[in-house]
DNA sequence: TTCATAGTTGCAAGAATTCTAAACTATATA
DNA sequence: TATATAGTTTAGAATTCTTGCAACTATGAA
């Protein structure tokens, strides 16, 4: 096995690979979903009210980029979130959203 | 002042808008470069070796998200991080990757 | 084997990003 | 005022994303 040297650039690219997960919302919705349990696909598209074909696209681009974990059982496939640490992204990144929500809020009741 | 009221689709797309900060290379490696301190655009632009239009126009867009803050000394503008918590999701991604990569090699070792 | 259910994949069109180059604004100084 | 430095903005081309539609695979049951 060959040791790789990793620049600053490479690791740059790859961490906003992973971060491109979190770019859209129906993959930010399904992360939700998923935040306490796994799900079918088929519980997921009546979940977010998109079609089965766009869930599945979004649920691929997660598990090829090891976010999402999957479990066969019979005809079902379960999904699942690969490391709670994304979870724990996202959840910061709510967390901004709302922070600068409570700001703007305070500025215009301030005028 | 009037309330609206947020939908979690409207809450999704919101906070999607934010990640989208972190979805490319060199929006990273700009936080990443303001991690500890203020810099000024010229230094951000020798940091990163991108041309300075480029560095700018990545700059506004997180600016505008109120992700990034300003402060003009002369003619110098000095942009820091608006909210630590995105650094702190940021190194979680972080974490998720290089998670990802120890596990990767862990396999390729075993066989 | 046939059928239904559950899920995936390929493709094309439209939308959104990213980059470069050039033109522009703002501040300080002579 | 003229000039230099620091930074922003605009426009356009190349690339990447997103989605819907249709065709496809995989499993289980009759």
């Amino acid at each position: 096995m060959r040791n790789q040297i990793l620049t600053d650039k490479a690791i740059f690219e790859m961490q906003s690979e992973i971060c491109k997960t979190l770019t859209n919302p129906k993959r930010i919705e399904i992360l939700n979903a998923l935040r306490t349990d796994e799900k079918t696909v088929t519980e997921l598209v009546s979940a977010l009210g998109a079609s089965k074909a766009n869930v599945s696209q979004h649920l691929a681009v997660m598990r090829h980029k090891g976010i999402l974990a999957t479990r066969r059982v019979g005809v079902k496939i379960y999904y699942r979130v690969a490391n709670p640490k994304v979870i724990e992204a996202c959840t910061l990144m709510k967390e901004v959203l709302f922070e600068q929500h409570a700001a703007k809020k305070k500025i215009m009741a301030g005028s």
